[in-house]
DNA sequence: CTGAAAGCGCTAACAA
DNA sequence: TTGTTAGCGCTTTCAG
């Protein structure tokens, strides 16, 4: 069993290990990092000094010897106030957990909000991670021209909108797939005129999402027209939106761009008196724990964040890889959560 | 200006600067750790070589001689799916912010649910981190008698509760007063009957926040008879109690231990057709996302977890000085977020 | 299969 | 004020 380091000041070392165990301290090395090379006896024996004594790899001297940290680093941004948008909180967590099953460890940073570029360069030269997870990639993806020209190993959650040839490594979402099910959904449950609230137009993820709509609808021979509208993503836009296109479009139900928009929707409807999921339905984007909790619950849709974690950390095995592999994308289908608001 | 590295596959070290700008390396050192014990000009040619080589120094390197590495580890465990608690997305986000501007950065882990001390263990022993932040303090702390035996720096959100004559550092917000606040409030707008709805009574920081009600309460010689219920923490425990409540006790008013509870409240206001903040108040806690999106919005009491992020810091900086300070714990206060509810 | 030597890049201590 | 020496704890040669 492992026991306690008692009142040492310092870890114990390797040769520490290796005395006790009456071997170099080359060996003690290889029993943790080359167990093979080893005989059996000569293995227990050294294995059992290094549970005796607690002993674990100095970190800072592996990875000054490796050049290697075992470090992933990924830039934090704040959670907007006031948005329902809870994506992050899912998604680090399943970054965690698969990061350490692949021996690495998560990094958090942060970063000037003006400048997507601030904060890898330090990371970067002081070689403190060996790669990067680039996240924020909503207004495109200036970080990956920045990172690749440094030469430096990311992998991005969400595809590079602005530039298709760009030949990193990226795992996303196919979010027009996940508005395409919610509109589905709704046609098949007897709505025709099906009412989009998206983001503005120099939103990529925006008009993908839209784009899912607008694809549903014409395959039934649906209209779209007067149906759709673009704002910014806030509740209080949700709201707006929802009310013109309510008096002008008279729509039987809402696709929203996200959750946020949806509860804008939401508080349209309570204010007419209307119940959302019986004369209006509403679907939302991202399932938030707000479509999750608030009454009668949000359809919404959802993202494979743990899958998207998965397929992350898998690339960037490969990149760090000896030689180095890149693959292609990764696109991952969303699926509906449904709730009472449909 | 900072030169691009170019195509080195190495960044450059003390060394290629020293060479460069025709010192020794320890000058270098010193330009970077003591700049004031060098002669002005020989200061300002060091620094022109290290911007023009783009020179950060290694950090593995640093971490090994130095025996830091400027990285705090902190545990993270899964967000609950369908609760509305969403507190440490905007923690975390302050931690790394403040983090950073005391040079360090944070390292995030995740360990078995079931096993309280697993994953500091390790990093523990590699000294892969300076110190911890120990949030997952609800069940009592056994983190902090553990850590503490091992003399790892750490400091815990949230006071000892299970121990209070425990000596380590800690920060925590004073539940009772931010209960004591939200049913003033009510009180206030006319209340007298306020129901309560919190945790099981194995939870410290349940009973906490339940003091501040019937504080509250009785210092205004309301009574408080029939008027608490303790339950899990879903939407549906609070549902259910808040259905029970108005059933038998007839409250105008509910003060929850959670957002998530004042959303069970919320559906069962919905399903009686009662409108929240006309008929009924409720009041949450934690200010969630939900908490602000939710029509009409729900008043609930607010963390100040950008002030517990800073004062966790600085107890950090506190305890890794050279001779460790430990001060004693800090409590901070919280605040209500007047929303329609109420 | 095991051991000896070298050195990753940095900084603390001391010498000049 | 600047330079020299040593060594943090580890792993990668290369010998035995």
């Amino acid at each position: 069993m492992t026991r306690s380091i008692g009142r040492l000041a310092t870890p114990p070392t390797l040769a520490d290990v290796a005395e006790r165990a009456g071997v170099s301290r080359q060996t003690v090395s290889n029993a943790v990092n080359n167990p093979d090379l080893l005989r059996a006896d000569t293995l227990a024996r050294v294995l059992a000094a290094i549970d005796e004594l607690g002993y674990s790899p100095n970190r800072a001297a592996r990875n000054l010897r490796t050049r290697a940290s075992h470090l992933i680093g990924m830039r934090i941004n704040p959670a907007q106030e006031g948005t329902a948008n809870a994506t992050m909180d899912r998604f680090v967590h399943s970054l965690v957990e698969t990061s350490r099953e692949a021996g690495y460890h998560v990094l958090l940073f942060s970063g000037d909000h003006d400048d997507p570029v601030s904060g890898y360069d330090d990371l970067l030269r002081s070689t403190a991670v060996d790669a990067f997870v680039v996240t924020d990639t909503y207004l495109g993806n200036p970080q990956a021209a920045w990172l690749q020209q440094r030469r430096a190993p990311f992998v991005a959650f969400g595809r590079p909108w602005d530039n298709p040839a760009a030949e990193h490594a990226w795992v996303d979402v196919d979010g027009a797939a996940g508005t395409d099910l919610a509109t589905s959904h709704l046609i098949e449950r007897g709505h025709h005129r099906i009412a989009w609230i998206g983001w503005r137009k120099d939103s990529f993820i925006g008009e993908d999402r839209r784009s899912g709509w607008s694809r549903a609808m014409h395959a039934r021979g649906l209209s779209t027209t007067g149906l759709a509208s673009r704002v910014e993503d806030t509740v209080a836009s949700g709201r707006e939106a929802s009310a013109v296109l309510l008096d002008e479009a008279h729509p039987s139900a809402f696709v929203c761009a996200s959750d946020t928009l949806a509860m804008g929707v939401l508080h349209t409807l309570r204010e007419r008196g209307m119940e959302a999921g019986r004369e209006i339905a509403v679907v939302g984007f991202d399932d938030s724990q707000v479509a999750q909790v608030v009454p009668p619950g949000l359809t919404s849709v959802r993202q494979p964040l743990e899958q998207v974690a998965i397929e992350i950390v898998k690339a960037l095995e490969g990149m760090l890889a000896h030689p180095p592999v890149v693959g292609p994308g990764v696109m991952l289908t969303p699926r509906l959560a449904l709730r009472g608001s449909s």
